[in-house]
DNA sequence: AATGAATGAGAGTTCATTCAT
DNA sequence: CATGAATGAACTCTCATTCAT
């Protein structure tokens, strides 16, 4: 006799992940779009046309999948943008910058392709609670110290100012972005604008970081 | 026939306006310590000992008190920090490196005194909904202009960079602080590593705003 | 000038305690009859024809008013059944049995009146929680004692028998009116049947206690 | 044509009893434990391990089942306390009396053995429906016929008093007990404790129904 | 003019029940 | 025949808003 075969369905993991990932994305639009107070759990049910049951087969409440929606948007964010943080590696300020420039394409690349990521980071998370504020910071610092790092390569290599504040600089780089980026979200910051825009981030940070001449 | 003459103390129009008041500074507590979804209309009165009633005899509605509620908040900033848009006007690189030094201090200063007002428009205004934004957008758009318009005179007189995109700098120079004013209201960014941080600011647009060499 | 008197309309403690006794007697009825877990809040408000609200503006919780409609409950049987703890003393066997048929009368006449008190008490209390359970058992406890503290009184008088387990007695004799008071409420024990009932019971007690011969 | 033979194991109607039979074993678990209302379908399931399709395979609704339970609660109650209803015939009132004493020693065993089982028909059975009650009060009429039956015999052959009201002192028999073994399902009743209540109601029943002197 | 009791729409959540697999 | 994912009605409870006093 062969080992006693379970009865009934098999359950399916994937079918559980897929469900929870798609609950996430229907989530991440509603909480965008509407806000996260302002979105009801039918409203995420509505877009799966699903019952609320099924919600809370998955979740524990609206408040635990914002989590996932946030971990999720951070890590879409950061994947897309630095897929590899190996390749922050530079060897000269004109690499270091090409390498600013390509990244503040891809940030914009996303921006472009899915709004409701940056809308929640930037405008929805901060208003949550304080579990979720630090959440969201924490994020920031995470970037913020890839590219301090980064930069402390260039100074070490000697082709950053040698008194560079690292961390300073990385998390004013970063917040360089964020007027061109809720541009972006809102009127549409494109084509020629854009470009002039993303030049003159780089430009400052160049001037800011070249060693003293 | 004349106006028949109310009977009884007239209506005191200054007394509605000193309610009005100190309900949006009530409401302002309230939004700012518990969040404007949290916060109740219960809570805001409270805080004055007065009844529900009172409220609505002065304010529409829990949304409409936050119009004034951030509206006085931006007046509040925008008196501290930018008394008098006239003063913006300066004559050499290093003045108005020395006003941009102070204008960040006085920020400083309104954060230290008054922790509520950039919680508010930092933090909630943000996830009301469209018209708020808009509001806050105006509202930064309009000091936006202002810091634009300075530097506009810098590259007329010569002492900036010809090239410079100065709106786009402005917004970035507004922006550049937001790091710092988070982290103060937050844990404290004070003494020493608050200086820090200010000259970190300022240095950076003093390179990128110098005349090419 | 007069001490400021208070604006506003005047709170009215007595409207407060009038609702919340109007809100415990709608519950008792539609805990009575639809039973604890059945009823909604929905059911007590329409019974009063007031809104959600109201309940839960004099109450925490479904849960909190039961123990109201509980406490109210005991409050008035044993108001109604042993107005005057005193009134228990009794000089003889005669005048004991008399007094048991006289409140086992009473026991009968509150449940004509207000059948709703015992149906709550013998039947819903017990299936709610522990606290509930423990709260109706010190109540039955309390009785139990009164009555074995004049069965005690009996043994010592010498009209009752010296080895009566009084306690065990007293709660006894409670239990012997179970099955009557239950027939009461459902078909209606009435007339003939219930003397004959009452009979019984005073009988089996007037042996029990009895001296020895 | 003949019937088509079904492939595979044959259905074993054995199987489906046994089935039945562990639902309810778990049902009756979960609903004394928790209560009726608060277990839900899930803890029955849990209980056997099996899912829920399971459960409604087998029985209609969980209000279906808790007749199964109470059923079942009330044979095994029955099952051990009187197994041979014939043995309710006694000789003398000494015999009688001894019967009486060895009944209440197994009820109280059976509350020992499965707490449960009273657990469920004295607390939670009767705040469920009118048909739930009715239900039980038959089971309870039953049994009281049973013992009103055996006094009868009594009566008839001359040892207990002749103008005994035997279906009133049967019910009254059996509610004597109530006291008791709530006391024991809650604080435990027990050694010389429960013996003590024991005799004092084979001494309360004997007295009140021994002929008149 | 002020009060706060009352309102009731609507929120998040639970769970008995169904049914595709 | 078993499974457990899915369903959605119904629940308790909250709170912005109204209005009798």
């Amino acid at each position: 006799m062969p080992a006693a075969r379970r009865r009934g369905r098999p359950p399916d993991p994937q079918l559980a992940e897929t469900r929870r990932r798609a609950l996430v994305a229907a989530a991440s639009e509603a909480f965008a779009q509407q806000g996260y107070a302002a979105a009801g759990i039918a409203d995420i049910d509505a877009r799966l046309e699903s019952g609320h049951g099924t919600f809370y087969r998955h979740f524990e409440s609206k408040r635990e999948i914002l989590d996932h929606v946030v971990d999720d948007a951070i890590a879409r964010l950061v994947a897309s943008v630095l897929p590899d943080p190996a390749a922050l590696q530079t060897g000269s300020a004109e690499e270091f910058l090409a390498l600013v420039d390509e990244l503040i394409g891809r940030v914009f690349a996303v921006v472009d392709a899915e709004p409701d990521v940056l809308c929640l980071l930037l405008l929805e998370t901060t208003s949550i609670d304080e579990a979720m504020t630090l959440r969201l910071l924490n994020a920031v610092e995470g970037v913020t110290g890839a590219v301090a790092a980064a930069l402390e390569d260039g100074v070490r290599d000697g082709f950053l100012r040698a008194d560079l504040d690292t961390h300073a600089v990385a998390a004013q780089a970063l917040y360089l972005l964020v007027p061109g980026l809720l541009r972006t979200i809102r009127g549409g910051l494109q084509g020629e604008d854009r470009d002039r825009y993303r030049r003159g981030v780089v430009e400052l940070l160049a001037r800011g970081i070249a060693p003293a001449a």
